[in-house]
RNA sequence: GGGCGGUUAGCUCAGUUGGUUAGAGCGCCUGCCUUACAAGCAGGAGGUCGCAGGUUCGAGCCCUGCACUGCCCA
């Protein structure tokens, strides 16, 4: 019966149908009484109720190759997936919705609200992971965690309780960064600083008793309503005798002090800066040094409050605006100078962030930090590539106190009650009946939540079941890799490292590979903000998820961005092709084959596969031997390179060996054996093919799971085999290595590609068979050759091939000579190009003459002689002898084709 | 301001302890519909490895400086 296989690679008829099957048969679930080495990991938890995108199709495709890649070596392995409930962005789309329906999110009440936002996850929420199972990622979805589910929930409380127990977690009132547009504090991490193009304002200051002014430089006029202060160097002479008087605040018309701190940058501006303690950093501090007051101008969404007087209610910038305007109608603008300025970003909506003073939770982070260093430091924790190391030592060696409190309300509330009467602070894991203090009923729940990181940084262990000892935990924890973006590692990998360590005694994972960000063609962070992101689930369909995979696979150098573009898609997509044509050509002729009364099971039954290279009169043909030694020289390669996360020398090492290898060397070769008329011959030909093809298929699986998974399918395999993926990822077998065969068969490779390329320099007829000499002095070489004629003939389109003992005489046709060899088609209507074959033979001396100078040059050097290793002066040597050779064959033939 | 990386073919990038004529994919040129594949086959051209010094018998690789460029931290 002829087998069915469609004559166009079309991914789409085939990737949906296994990947319902995987997640239906539930291949991937994890099994802790297995026995076997263990291999676990945990996914970097995506947004609830976000969808894939390209980062995430990087990531996954990296955690799903290694995934996929251990469990057919026979790891015990768990891939846990799981979302993560994205505090602040998920709060603002929501609040988004409902101002479009007219509603303030305040104005609904705290219940009401995340209500309508676990209403809005279940709607949305389930996108990402439906797209992580129709691009087939083999986690075991029976796991599946979300950050804000009551399991996970419950462990940020035990973890917070015991931190502040431990002293690790405290309340303080600092000058932080406030988001207007988010409405909550922002931790440091959360502020990206960005240098942009703005002003210095000069205003004069009318010193308070005499008609001078104090000019103060600022590039944030708007705060001066909020001023306590103008402070100058105290040793500064120009400014030394006002130290002590008083200014009049300009358009507040309030007095405040001149004061003298050293901290005053003399060089900056005029050297007198005003001083805002609620709005700037520098200023809090001096403020709290002085015991100066503090007033907030602004209201938290960003507009100037009651004590702006009378720019309450305008927006900070217009504001702004509106006071240069005031100052300079009362001539107090004493000029504005171009100046850059650091200004600080809020990650999510991109918004200035505006400094401000709040009391917040806090954790105290060198504590922790220490023993996630030593841990890195002992290689406990592995990172790669190495050079994040030292991006890792450097921000915990410096680690500053995170804030831990949101003033959101979708997220973990802050387990804190705060007593109305006594003002005590109760942290409990259950709320409290009454105050520990006072005895009173009077409480209150602290009414933040904590940063989402927080919930992200117990992730390897809250989602195995801690604080429980579960078979889970017991087996899974620590997890062996954390694969993940180098633009979290703060974030989320230092975080855990640190509370993984403090709570559980051991390392949260072993390893952790970050890998590099995709960029757009021209170069450029892919965001959906700015509309510059590729969407994946648009490209798989329309290349094939495959295809995405092993481009990202093959462009994903440890350390190296990726530059995603139709060119290199188009190149994976050629290749999944390829194999599913390679496919097509072994099962339409062995349709034709079967005719003769062979059958596939015969020829392919896994035991049968198992038993391969097979003999054909005693003896395993060349290219057989050879087939299995590339397979062994590419399994070691590409198990070498997983194993260091050189995901695109794996590859590159398969996509070589598939197509170079198998199809354009073996396939070529074995065509004319496959229907031999000594089934004898054909059946080894039919056994050994399809036992390199089946070694192949499992090869590519973890880069190409649905192709290979779909043509694996097609051979006979095992009775109950449900999975290519549950099969075994091929292994070196030093059996295979033959040294030989590799040489021996490229020698044959040579010389048919020396043939072709005369042929194409002769312009010979492409149909046309001609006759070829081909001699060498070896008698090993020319046994081989012999041996091998008839394929010989055929691939280099041959009428006949003599194989003469030692040179070639020099004389008419087309010629090519290694030092061993002589290769030449003298063909009668030959149209010899003299002038570029003189050329090319010029050129091509001139090199080996360049070459040859250089080796003597150093051959001749005593010092390079006693000092380089043995094995390279050898090689050397060698080499040069036949450059020798190689050369006076050029020369020969150029002064021949010149007479 | 501090730190880290990059600069190799027209383009995008590999190049693991320094060692013999520096690689891939795409693009380009030439010729082929050779019935698995034109998403293909065969052949070919193309690089003084950013610049200047230095170390070494020997440098794309190590050191110093410079230029351009990207990122992180403040």
């Amino acid at each position: 019966m002829p087998r069915e296989i469609a004559k166009t690679y079309e991914p789409k008829l085939i990737e949906p149908r296994w990947a319902e099957y995987w997640v239906k048969e539930e291949l991937f679930r994890a099994d802790p009484l297995k026995p076997g080495p263990v291999f676990s990991i945990v996914i970097p938890p995506p947004n609830v109720t976000g969808s894939l995108h390209i980062g995430h199709m990087l990531d996954h495709t990296e955690i799903d190759i290694l995934t996929r890649w251990h469990r057919m070596r026979g790891y015990n392995t768990l891939y846990l997936p799981g979302t993560d409930h994205a505090g602040i962005s998920t709060q603002r789309v929501v609040v988004r919705q409902l101002a479009e329906q007219g509603i303030n999110y305040r104005d609904l009440g705290r219940e009401e609200f995340i209500k309508r936002v676990w209403q809005w996850k279940e709607q949305s929420g389930g996108t990402i992971q439906r797209q992580m199972k129709q691009i087939g990622e083999s986690c075991d979805w029976s796991r599946e965690k979300f950050t804000l589910s009551p399991e996970l929930s419950r462990v940020v409380i035990e973890v917070f309780v015991q931190l502040y127990e431990e002293g690790l977690i405290y309340r303080d009132n600092r000058l932080l960064n406030w988001c207007p547009v988010c409405l909550t504090v922002l931790s440091d991490l959360e502020v990206i600083h960005e240098e942009r193009p703005g002003h210095l304002w000069y205003i004069k200051y009318p010193v308070v008793g005499g008609g001078e002014y104090l000019v103060v430089a600022t590039t944030r006029p708007e705060t001066m309503l909020g001023d306590t202060a103008v402070a100058v160097h105290p040793e500064d002479e120009r400014y030394q005798h006002l130290i002590g008087r008083k200014v009049l605040l300009p358009l507040v018309n309030r007095e405040i002090p001149i004061i003298g701190d050293a901290i005053v940058d003399r060089e900056f501006g005029t050297g007198a800066v005003k001083i805002t303690p609620a709005h700037d950093p520098n200023d809090f501090e001096l403020g709290k040094r002085h015991g100066l007051l503090q007033i907030d101008v602004m209201t938290d969404d960003g507009h100037m409050n009651g004590h702006a007087g009378a720019y309450a209610g305008l927006d900070r910038f217009v504001a702004r605006k509106k006071i240069v305007e005031d100052l300079k109608a009362h001539g107090l603008l004493e000029k504005i100078a171009d100046h850059v300025s650091a200004i600080g970003i809020c990650e999510r909506s991109k918004t200035i962030v505006e400094p401000r003073a709040s009391t917040q939770w806090f954790c105290r982070m060198k504590p922790l930090a220490e023993p996630a260093i030593a841990a890195v430091e002992r290689g406990e924790i592995l990172i790669v590539p190495e050079n994040r190391r030292q991006e890792y030592f450097n921000w915990m060696r410096n680690i500053r106190d995170w804030t831990l409190s949101r003033q959101l309300w979708w997220g973990h509330r802050i387990p804190a009650w705060h007593c109305g009467k006594c003002k005590e602070v109760i942290v409990a894991r259950e709320e409290p009946v009454k105050c520990t203090k006072c005895g009173s009923g009077e409480l209150k729940q602290d009414p933040d939540v904590l940063d989402t990181w927080f919930s992200s940084g117990l992730w390897p262990f809250s989602t195995l079941g801690w604080p429980a000892t579960t078979p889970d935990f017991q087996k899974y924890y620590p997890t062996s890799l954390l694969i993940t973006g180098y633009d979290i590692l703060f974030f989320w990998v230092a975080r855990m490292a640190m509370l993984g360590i403090h709570f559980t005694g051991q390392v949260p994972f072993r390893a952790v590979y970050l890998h590099s960000l995709v960029r757009t063609p021209s170069g450029e962070k892919m965001s959906k903000s700015k509309g510059t992101g590729l969407d994946p689930v648009a490209l798989n369909e329309q290349y094939g998820t495959d295809a995405m995979r092993f481009c990202l696979a093959s462009m994903a150098a440890p350390g190296t961005d990726i530059v995603l573009s139709d060119d290199r898609l188009l190149g994976a997509r050629s290749f999944a092709n390829k194999i599913w044509n390679a496919a097509r050509f072994l099962f339409v002729n062995l349709d034709k084959y079967e005719e003769g009364g062979a059958s596939m099971e015969a020829l392919a039954l896994p035991e049968v596969r198992a038993k391969a290279p097979y003999a054909f009169e005693g003896k395993v043909p060349l290219a057989d031997r050879w087939l299995f030694a590339r397979i062994e020289v590419t399994v070691e390669i590409v198990n070498d390179a997983l194993a260091n996360y050189r995901f695109h020398e794996a590859a590159q090492a398969v996509y070589q060996f598939f197509w170079g290898d198998f199809c354009d060397w073996y396939i070529e070769w074995v065509k004319p054996d496959l229907q031999n008329a000594d089934r004898g011959r054909a059946d080894v030909a039919w056994k050994n093919l399809f036992a390199g093809f089946d070694v192949a298929l499992r090869m590519l699986h973890p880069f190409m799971p649905f192709l290979t998974e779909e043509l694996w399918h097609q051979l006979p395999q095992k009775a109950g085999a449900r999975s290519i993926a549950l099969d075994l990822y091929p292994e070196a077998r030093g059996e295979r290595k033959d040294a030989a065969a590799l040489a021996e068969f490229g020698l044959i490779q040579e010389v048919i590609q020396g043939l072709r390329t005369v042929r194409s320099e002769m312009k010979v007829d492409p149909k046309k068979k001609v006759a070829a000499e081909f001699a060498s002095a070896v008698a090993k070489t020319r046994a081989v050759i012999e041996a091998n004629r008839e394929a010989i003939e055929r691939l280099g389109n041959l009428s006949g091939l003599s194989v003469l003992a030692g040179k070639l005489p020099e004389g008419g046709g087309g010629m090519r000579s290694t030092a061993e060899c002589d290769l030449r088609i003298g063909y009668a209507e030959e149209t010899v190009d003299v002038a570029g074959e003189l050329a090319r033979l010029k050129k091509e001396i001139e090199g080996l003459q360049k070459a040859i100078a250089s080796k003597e040059k150093q051959l001749g050097n005593e010092t390079f002689r006693s000092r380089a290793p043995e094995r390279i002066i050898r090689g050397m040597e060698e080499v040069l002898g036949e450059q020798n050779i190689e050369l006076e064959k050029l020369l020969k033939r150029k002064a021949q084709l010149e007479g």
